[in-house]
Order: C-alpha cells, then structure tokens, then sequence
RNA sequence: GGGCGAAUAGCUCAGCCUGGUUAGAGCGCCUGCCUUACAAGCAGGAAGUCGGGGGUUCAAAUCCCUCUUCGCCCACCA
C-alpha cells in the first residue's frame, strides 16, 4: 500500500542470507597449497568472555576492509578468526556465577571448576563469533582458533620448554604486582597506575642505643612498616654519616632495624631516611639484596596482615591495617605528622582492585635477549607502525624492557609444564613438552606446578600458533609473515610487542610488517566504552537499526587512524545517519537506474557513441579508482569513505544520473541511449567495487542486480577496478566544470529575475547537457531573460524571453535538472552588497600583495602568477557583481 | 618526573608532514520545495579572530618558541 516504504533501503532484509551465501560458497577460504601472493591478517583474539563493543566494530571493520580489499585485488587474502581464553577474565565471570549459588572455586575443587568454565565457553564463547559475521568480517572460519585449544597449547609449552632449555625463563622470589582480589601474580603490564591522593605519614622510629633520639621516616603505606627490616641513607649524607651501623627500634613491633648506607635513598627526599620493606616494595627489596637483609612478609593472599606481623594486626584488612597502625602510632606518639601526597597507585587491570608489590615466587621470562632482534626490526623499518609516532612508543618500552612475570594463580588457563619431586630431598625440577610419570632422579612420585601461565603467553604466538606452529605446516610457509595487524594502543605492550618477539625467536621472522593503531572508541565524556560504566554501544544494535553496512561506513568516515572517536548513545541516531542515509542514496539512485538497463548494456563500451556527460563521470570514476586505492594503501580509511561519498552522491547521483535522464527511455535516440545506459552499467560497477570492502552488502545485492550478472555474480571475489588512464578525459572534465558553472549562472539569474522586490517565484531550469543547453520556465508570468547565459562563452541563447523556451548550445538531447528556488530580491541584494565588500577587501590584500617588492622578489614566479590571476579574477567577479547590483537596484520601486 | 596526542562551524571531525585558491565535510540549524530514484531527499543559506601570546617568512590553521585547557602513555623517589 506504502509506496514510500519500497523508497527505503532495508538492509535487514539482505544481509543475513547475503552471508551465509558467501560462506557457504568459501569465498573467506584461503588455500595454502595454491597461494601466490598471500594477504594476511590475524584478529586480535577477542575475549571468550566478551560481547561485541564498538571498539571491536571498530577494529574488525578496518580489517575487513582490508581484507576484502585485497581479496578483491587477487592477493590470496587470509583473515585468521579466534577468541582468547583471557585466564583472569573468565575465571572472574565462572567465580561470580558461581557465587550465586553461594560456591566458591575452592568448594569445586580445581578440576571441577576448569570444567565448569569450558561448559561456559562452550555455551557462550561463540556468540562474539556470530556478532563478527552480523557485521560482515569476512574471516575464514575454518581456520578459527581458541588460545587453549589443542594446537595452540602444544605451541605453548613447546615455547615454554624451549625458552627454558636456553635459559630464557627462570624461577624466582621477586617482587611483583599482586592482586589480592583475584589472588594472581601479575605482569608489570597488567598493573594499571592511577594518580591518587593519599598521605604521606612522617613516622619516628627510635635509636636502639639512645632511646631518647629518633630518626624520621616518610611512608605513604604505613602498615607495611610491619614488614621493615632496615632503614637507608644515603652513604653522602653527613647527617646521618654516624648512624650507619647502628640500629633503630621499629615502633609497634619492637624489632632491632640495622641502619645502612644505599645509593639508592635520595637525600633530598623527606628526611632522607627510608623505611626498608623488602618484602613489600621493589627497591627495598634491591637494597635487601645488596645489604643481606632479611624480608617480612606481612600480608596474606588476600592482603589481609600475616602471621609474620604482632598479633593484634593478625588477619586485619591491609586498609583497615593502615587506619590501626596510624592510630597506635598516634597513640605512642610516633607519628609525627601527616602530609596530602599525590602518588600513583597499581590496580588489577581486570579488577581494578589495588594491587600490592609483594615477595613471591614466580616464573619469568629474560626479556632481554628477545627484544634485541624486535627492535632492530623496527629501527631498520621493516616494522611499521601507522601513524608513526607508536614506534617511538614501542622503541621506548624494548629498549627498557622488564622481565616478564608469567605465572599467574589461577586455574583457568595453560598449566605450566613443570613437575616438582615429591622427595624433597631429591629436588628434582622437570620441565617437560610430555607429561612425566615419575621422577627421572629417583623415581618418585611427581607434583605439577599448580600455576597457569599469563594469558598473553599464548597470544604472543598467535600469528603462527594459528597457522600450525610448531608444526612445519603448508599454511605456516604459505601465510607467515603476515601483513597488517590492527588494533588499539593499550595493547601494544602486552600484546603486539611481544608477537614481534616471539616471532623472531619461534619463527626467525617479524610477524607482520605493518602496526595498524586505531583509537579508542570513547562516549562524550571522553570515557572509554566499558560494560561498568554502561556506555557501551553495541554494534548489533546499531546494525539492527541502521545495517551493518550504514555502521562500517560511519565508522571508517569518522576515524582517523590513531585519533580517539567519540560516540554517544544519545547521539546515536545522528551518527549513524551519515551511513544510514549514503547506504539508502545508493539504494534508490540504483532502483532507479538499473531498470532501464538492459543485458546488451552491460558490455563493452568500445564503439558506443559517448557523450560528453559521459566520458565526464568515466574520467571521474578513473579519478576515484586511482585515489581511493592510494588512500587504502596508505591507510587512510576516511579519506577513502569521504572520497567515495563525494563520487557517488555528489557526481554520480546529483550530476550524472540527472543528466542521463532524458536519455535512458530512448527519447533521444537508440545511440544516446545505448552510450548511456553502457555508461551506466560500467560505472555501476566500479564504484560498487571501490565501495564494497566498506559496505559489502549492500553493493553485492545490487551489483547482482545489473542485467546479465546472474545471483552468481560476486563482488568478494574483485576484480578489484584498476585506473588504467583509459577514461581520463580533461575535456569532458572541463565542460562538466563548465556546466556546474553554469548552474552558478542560474542561480544568479534568479536575483535577476525581474520581479517585484520580496516575489517568490519559483523558477525551473532546464538544462540539455552534453550540448550545455539551458531553459528556463516561469512559473507565473513575468518577463523571462537569458541575458547572463550568453556570458558562457558559446551558449547562444534562442528564444529567449519566451516562458518555455530552451537556449541550445550544441545538438543534443535534452535533461530535466530541477533547480528550483525562491528569491526575495532584498535579501538578494544584501548578499550582493556584502560580496561585494567581501571581494574588494580580498582585492586590496591582492594588490597590496601584487606591490610588495619583497613578494615579488622572493616568491617563486609561480606563485606570483597565479596570485596575480587572482587578482584580476576577484576584480572580474566585483565588476560583474557590480554591474548586477545596478540592475537589481533599477528593479526596485 | 619524563614522553605523546588533542584544541578548527552548535556537534563529530578533515586539512598541518611538503607554508601560497574565498579553511572543508557530515550531522544539526534557517529558508523554500512531496520536481516522475531518494523528504533518510532536492535547491539555497547562516555559521569559524583555526585555544592564547610571541617568532620566522613577501605570505602561517600549516614551520619554530611559549603559555593555557583536556586526554593518554611511561616512570622504583619512600
């Protein structure tokens, strides 16, 4: 009944089935056996726990549309799919389900509770699978992987026992960032500091030898003084040259500290005497090191105070802690004063509880003799990063590379491949790619690590994990290295700085030659988009209201490599009108071209008899070919998205569809109209090949559309177009240029128009391109005039002055260009007093320009012609508007 | 404490590397149009001291210095 609706491009109607009919017929499928020129990314492995945000449609519409790009250019395009088991994460997510029936991990017992997590992964891991395909990845899932699945965990402990065999990875008591909530090491990584408020409290501790003389000590964490087993100075510092030696009284605890002398203690800091904790912060332990000084550890797993502290802290809160010991010390008289100290404090970055440095013991990688080769990768420029500066960044965080912490505590994950004797006094350690059955030295029993490993000590192999690692596999020497990696900032670090390592390491080789940085998806506030905050925006949603194609269009308009971008749920709809209404332009220019096509149209354009207009938009198609590949090669997606908007809406469908009107129902002529109608379909066809790796679907449904391509033809598979020069054509680019100038004049005809002053009158232009013909319609009476067109050079006006009447340049067919518009002949000459102005003013800076002997020196001659074209054109332009002012000033009354 | 980025129209952003048209786009806004592909549209229009200051230059949104505000990253000063 709504005819309006059919006006409206549906995209849920195509895009579900249009997928899985790209499926089904392997056109994601990479074949190893038979690759030549391999494209090759692999996802960043998105959590199992996660759902779909808009930084992920983010990340995986740039990659598709490289991928598909690629595809199309003939590369063997291989995009790798998988999901990351995300140890802490998912543990978290089990743990807190579980809790709800009021259980706890320990309750199920480790084997127990593994199991219960993989029933979750198997139950909702897949769903983010199926987001990727809702909004179009065209990935070769074949090829999907699982950090933990059975490939790639052989790929880690390979990697594990040969790090250890070369001494790579060791064992030992350090201090590391602990967690507390999920009771795990973690990496220097995965410790997010934040700038926090919090006291700095001036502590006295007492001379064991003179009770009645103190030394002052600064802490901010005051409960870990339960822990101390020294004080420093430094060894320069006069005024405490006589104390080292000697001892102090640890208040509280009544523990003799030894006073030593360390360069580490800044003299100019506080007192300059620092309280040692070597259990409890990394440079205490260093001096604990250096001095052979004993380490207290004073909290618990879960940060509570040990049973290494007095009695009365025993089992206390580490914060409720701080709050006793700040008061007994106020109570002994001991605390001297309290300052407001800004200081950055460590949070579990999948927690976000304050992590605490703690002694433990873990198992590490030597980073070290890993980022060596990683950097000189990128310092010889066979790593890029886009934009560049990540570089810098990355160059700055190997050349101070940190040993990587890589046991976790937890029970989700890759168990570490090592076996301890249970005979104590045996000792041995195996470290094995096989589960042992008994001890190798004498024969006893034997006991795993409990530990898992981090989770990003699988990620770190994924680009060759996935392709078969350690196995020497087809896929391994087909698609290795790959190409493009795409992802945000934050995981740099953890995540594509140690791929480059582990590719040296594993493979001999970089893993991917180009670091693609996008930014971060933030709302208004500038917040990243999380579930906690409830920001988030899901791409389903936004594809269930305005198509995934409108959703990857918007984005690749509005965002600029490595620049944050900013959406809002609010302003959601606004948004994603940029897509939503280009996705629905091209609908509706295509349902009205396409009927008028037949199949002989679809041919060759060779022996049609083009017309102007249509060798203007072949030239313009030639010159969005060639840019918009140059602006994908470089990675500049906007530019590419805007370049394209600007061809199809702004030429293709306001300028070319329009002048081919006339033409394509016959009415001028079977030639004329096959030109066109070839035009048409040629066109058509390139820009929906330039456009599909951003909107895939809906290119492909109407490509399938053109007459003579069958449901059979595809985009995915390219060609992709290529600017060959054939159809650069200035000429026709300079008429059409000419034609839109003309336009120009008709809107000046309009404040000429000869009406009463304030008359709206609606005018209708009629153009006949090709041939440049123009007529002009009143729609009321009045006196008609084509007095300005003649000023085009060779339009010879006929008739003018007759309503109705057309002016013809050169033969040719005639088109309907509506140009309709009102004018109110006050406001017209207000504008024309203020161009006016305007013009005179940029006149006198162009002659003043034209004077300066020091311009006209020292400029490049140029520049000085064409300033001085400028010159006489803006003086052309004030005469003209000039000579229209009078004229309107005599239609006055 | 170091480093990086951002600041351009009401909003979201291009342009800056490589200085030289009247600084652009989309959205929003105003006016007029349901013109036979599209009102998710068409035709017009308003709107910017390019964050402030200084410098280099014949010429600066663009290069240099500096300041301010916002954001990010790194860092063991208790």
């Amino acid at each position: 009944m709504d005819r309006q609706l059919d006006t409206k491009y549906d995209p849920t109607e195509v895009e579900g089935g249009l997928y899985r009919s790209w499926e089904d017929r392997g056109f994601f499928r990479a074949t190893a056996e038979t690759a030549q020129s391999p494209y090759v990314i692999v996802i960043p492995p998105p959590n199992v726990t996660n759902v779909l945000h808009m930084g992920h449609g983010l990340n995986n519409t740039l990659q598709d549309v490289l991928i598909r790009w690629r595809r199309m250019q003939g590369y063997d395009a291989l995009w790798v799919p998988g999901t990351d088991h995300a140890g802490i994460a998912t543990q978290n997510v089990v743990e807190r389900e579980i809790s709800e029936s009021g259980l706890t991990r320990m309750d199920l017992g480790r084997d127990a509770f593994v199991e219960r997590v993989w029933e979750w992964v198997d139950e909702y891991g897949g769903r983010i699978i199926e987001q990727l395909k809702a909004i179009g990845c065209s990935c070769d899932w074949e090829r999907t992987h699982f950090t933990l699945d059975e490939g790639l965990s052989r790929a880690v402990r390979e990697v594990f026992v040969r790090l250890y065999e070369k001494g790579l990875i060791y064992r030992g008591r350090y201090i590391i960032n602990w967690c507390p909530r999920c009771a795990t090491a973690l990496s220097n990584e995965e410790s997010e500091h934040r700038e926090h408020e919090g006291g700095l409290y001036h502590i006295r501790y007492p001379l064991a030898d003179r009770a009645d003389h103190f030394v002052e000590v600064a802490t901010t964490r005051p409960e870990t003084m339960l822990g101390d087993t020294a004080l420093a100075v430094h060894p320069g510092d006069e005024r405490y040259a006589e104390l080292v030696g000697s001892e102090a009284v640890l208040p509280l605890v009544g523990r003799h500290l030894p006073i030593v002398a360390d360069h580490y203690v800044d003299p100019e800091f506080g007192s300059g005497v620092v309280k040692v904790t070597p259990a409890h912060d990394p440079n205490d332990f260093e001096i604990a090191g250096r001095h052979d000084l004993p380490a207290v550890d004073i909290l618990t797993d879960q940060a509570r105070i040990s049973d290494q502290a007095p009695e009365t802290y025993r089992g206390m809160d580490r914060f409720e802690a701080r709050r006793r010991v700040l008061e007994d010390l106020e109570r002994e008289g001991a605390l001297i004063r309290t300052d407001k100290h800004m200081h950055s404090v460590g949070h579990c970055y999948r927690c976000d509880t304050v992590v605490e440095p703690r002694l433990s013991l873990q198992w590490f990688v030597r980073m070290e003799p890993l980022a060596e080769p990683a950097l000189r990768a990128y310092r010889e420029g066979k790593l890029r990063f886009h934009p560049e500066r990540y570089g810098r960044i990355y160059e700055h965080w190997m050349e101070n590379i940190r040993d990587w912490c890589i046991s976790r505590q937890l029970w989700w994950g890759h168990r570490i491949p090592v076996w301890y004797c249970r005979d104590e006094s045996c000792g041995e350690m195996v470290v094995s790619r096989e589960d042992p059955d008994e001890c190798p030295g004498c024969g006893a029993a034997l006991v795993q690590d409990p530990d898992v490993l981090d989770t990003w000590f699988s990620s770190w192999l994924w680009p060759f994990s996935t392709l078969g690692w350690p196995d020497d596999t087809p896929d391994l020497r087909a698609f290795y290295p790959t190409s493009t990696l795409s992802t945000a900032a934050e995981i740099l670090f953890f995540w594509v700085a140690r791929m480059v390592m582990a590719g040296y390491e594993f493979m001999g080789d970089l893993p991917f030659t180009d670091v693609l940085i996008h930014g971060t998806v933030r709302d208004h506030l500038g917040r990243r988009m999380s579930k906690s905050l409830g920001n988030g925006i899901d791409p389903l949603e936004v594809v269930e209201l305005f198509g995934a194609d409108a959703m990857r269009f918007t984005l690749m308009r509005g965002a600029p490599l490595g620049t944050d971008l900013q959406l809002n749920y609010e302003d959601l709809d606004s948004a994603f009108r940029v897509g939503r209404n280009f996705a629905n332009k091209i609908w509706n220019a295509s349902r009205f071209s396409l009927p008028y096509l037949t199949e002989q149209d679809t041919g060759s354009l060779a022996g049609q008899q083009l017309e102007l207009s249509d060798r203007w938009i072949l030239s313009r198609l030639e010159h969005a070919t060639r840019d918009v590949t140059a602006a994908l090669e470089e990675f500049r997606f906007q530019e590419a998205a805007e370049l394209l908007q600007g061809f199809v809406w702004n030429e293709y469908c306001d300028w070319y569809l329009e002048l081919v009107k006339g033409r394509l129902d016959g009415g001028r002529g079977e030639a004329s109209r096959a030109a066109a109608a070839g035009t048409l379909a040629f066109v058509s066809r390139g820009w929906l090949r330039l456009l599909h790796p951003i909107m895939p679907f809906l290119t492909e449904t109407l490509a399938r559309k053109i007459p003579g391509e069958s449901d059979e033809t595809t985009l995915v598979m390219g060609p992709w177009p290529i600017a060959t020069g054939e159809w650069s054509d200035p000429e026709a680019e300079g008429a059409l240029a000419e034609l839109q100038e003309f336009v120009g004049v008709v809107r000046n005809l309009r404040s000429e128009y000869n009406v009463d002053p304030g008359a709206r009158v609606p005018v209708h232009v009629r153009i006949q391109s090709d041939s440049l013909a123009l007529a002009l319609q009143a729609e009321q009476d009045g006196a008609f005039r084509l007095a300005r067109i003649g000023e085009l050079g060779d339009i010879a006006p006929q008739d003018a002055g007759e309503p109705g009447a057309h002016a013809v340049l050169r033969s040719g067919s005639e088109v309907f260009l509506p140009l309709t518009g009102v004018i109110d002949l006050d406001q017209e000459r207000a504008r024309l007093e203020s161009e006016i102005e305007r013009l005179e003013k940029l006149l006198r800076g162009a002659w003043a320009k034209l004077e300066n002997p020091s311009f006209l020196e020292r400029a490049p001659a140029e520049i000085v012609e064409r300033e001085r074209e400028k010159a006489m054109s803006l003086g052309e332009q004030r005469d003209r508007l000039v000579g229209k002012r009078s004229e309107l000033g005599s239609a006055a009354p």
